[in-house]
DNA sequence: AAGATTACCTGAAGGC
DNA sequence: TGCCTTCAGGTAATCT
């Protein structure tokens, strides 16, 4: 579910909780957290201090109110059907709802997770820039240099490359899809095969997908919500993901559904040819040494 | 190194 | 109505 947009979108519902502070914590399921004791042992007494997103990882940092200043930080991967959303404390908690914080004024940041596939953990400022470490760049912080490094040296599917979150951090099926529809791009073309003018059409593509999916408080189309409860709207935007059969909003042709990377991907065929539609240039090249093959340019 | 497969968990949707 | 299968926005582990 909670891809960068969404994950973004949640930050800022919960930036406004910066400077309460957490009364108490209770637990339904704990089996997706690491360590429960140690949330309900440094939770209670601490003070919201701020709020960050790495890619799809939500960290809220903390400072203890009283006893030893240390900080730490809540780690929260909303995984595929988590929520997070500030509720009056009154208001009867969704099912599945498995952590409930108490603020001290009256509200809860509550956390419900149908399939319990997201992740809850708090770690010392060294072991949230461990996990950060560990994930590529930001899409919309990366410049056209890096992107180029980053994928234009990989043989792997573009696809797969895209949901890779050491490649880049935050995209997920959605915006993958998307993103390869924009820049015309078909999703088994291997990172290394693409060139300069295409690398920079999905650089351009991403950035404009995931703004706009910002913009519009990221996609609904199942579970997902905002801290206060709210769908996103960029469900109405989508122009290829869920499409699979219907026109092409581009060319008319058919979308179609093959699965990359172990992922259900949608594209158009005739835009997003398996093969790249340049025409080649005599005594052009390709990186094995070898000149060319006229491929037939679509449309 | 990259890809395929499986697993984690629950619910919705479709076929019969 | 019920039963069965398939699929779902994510990630990690394991095997080839």
């Amino acid at each position: 579910m909670p891809e960068l947009a969404e994950v973004e979108t949640v930050a800022r519902g919960l930036r406004p909780l910066v400077g309460r502070t957490i009364t108490a914590v209770r637990f339904g399921k704990t089996d997706f957290i690491d360590q429960p004791e140690l949330l309900r042992a440094l939770l209670p007494e601490s003070r919201i201090g701020e709020v960050r997103r790495y890619g799809k990882l939500l960290a809220i940092g903390f400072a203890r109110r009283r006893l030893d200043p240390e900080r730490f930080w809540l780690l929260v991967h909303l995984g595929m059907t988590g929520q997070l959303v500030i509720q009056d404390s009154g208001l009867p908690a969704a099912r599945h709802t498995h952590v409930w914080l108490g603020l001290e004024d009256g509200r809860e940041l509550r956390y419900t997770d149908i399939r319990r596939f997201g992740r809850m953990q708090i770690v010392s400022a060294e072991g949230l820039a461990a996990r950060v470490a560990l994930l590529g760049a930001d899409p919309l912080e990366l410049g056209i240099a890096e992107f180029r490094q980053r994928l234009g040296t990989r043989r792997a599917r573009v696809k797969a490359l895209l949901l890779d979150q050491r490649v880049l951090r935050g995209l997920g099926n959605i915006y993958a899809d998307e993103s390869l529809w924009r820049a015309r791009l078909h999703p088994m073309r291997s990172g290394s095969e693409l060139s300069g003018t295409e690398l920079v059409r999905l650089w351009r593509a991403i950035r404009t997908v995931v703004r706009e999916a910002i913009r519009r408080g990221g996609t609904s189309v199942a579970n997902y919500v905002d801290a206060l409860g709210r769908r996103g709207t960029y469900q109405k935007r989508l122009r290829v993901y869920r499409r699979a059969g219907l026109a092409c909003l581009r060319c008319g042709a058919k979308i179609g559904r093959i699965v990359v990377a172990g992922r259900t991907s949608h594209f158009c065929p005739r835009c997003q040819p398996r093969r790249a539609a340049i025409a080649p240039r005599r005594g052009n090249r390709n990186h094995h040494g070898k000149t060319d093959i006229p491929t037939p340019l679509l449309r």
